[in-house]
DNA sequence: GCCATCCTTTCCGCTGTGGAAAGCAACGAC
DNA sequence: GTCGTTGCTTTCCACAGCGGAAAGGATGGC
């Protein structure tokens, strides 16, 4: 039984974005470094497809001084978590769930 | 606990291509037409896409005369439906299946 | 022969992508 | 204050992948 209408989402589906809100999904925040190694991506790499998902409205970036140094954290919005919620729903209809 | 190793496939990743790949692991065979309609697609993407996935070695395409014209039936390969497994089983470590 | 069916291939313009490098803001050291 | 470092961001660039349209077979009916 499915909780969320499935919806293909074509801002989540390539792979770095997958995996960037696969990450941030099981948790609160996660800082832009330990995604980038997450990820084994370069930091523009990163930078350009979290801009991507924030123009989107799925994901909040907030810069914060910590331990004397800017971090930059990451988070899931109700909104993308929605997003994502349904388009894995989807994945697992297409994928014969 | 898994029963194939997770392994993320860049052939398949492709909407239309995960489509067709999930169409094609549910049944032994489907005709060309049949995948056609249901992806939504026309004539010349579908035999493109089809096309990179048979030379992956993932499909396999017979044509065969019946009812006196000429169908092409598309099937997984057995290296087909393993690259899938695989990648679903990724899809699912990623999304947090 | 001619036409219709059923793909396949080519052509073309567009979009998306990553790597490299330059940019920039914030901070501590001095 | 200026210098260098850290931590992203943006720009530039070259390239791969995509779909639509149209031309191209191949086959069979007439």
């Amino acid at each position: 039984m499915t909780t969320v209408a499935p919806r293909f989402d074509v801002v989540i589906h390539p792979p770095p974005r997958l995996q960037v809100c696969g990450l941030l999904a099981a948790v609160d925040t996660m800082d832009f470094a330990t995604v980038r190694d997450s990820l084994g991506v370069s930091d523009s790499v990163l930078s350009k497809h979290v801009k991507q998902l924030e123009e989107a409205g799925y994901v909040r970036v907030r810069k914060a001084t910590r331990a004397s140094r800017m971090r930059t954290s990451l988070a899931l919005t109700a909104a993308g978590r929605a997003a994502f919620d349904a388009h894995v729903a989807e994945l697992r209809r297409i994928t014969g769930g």
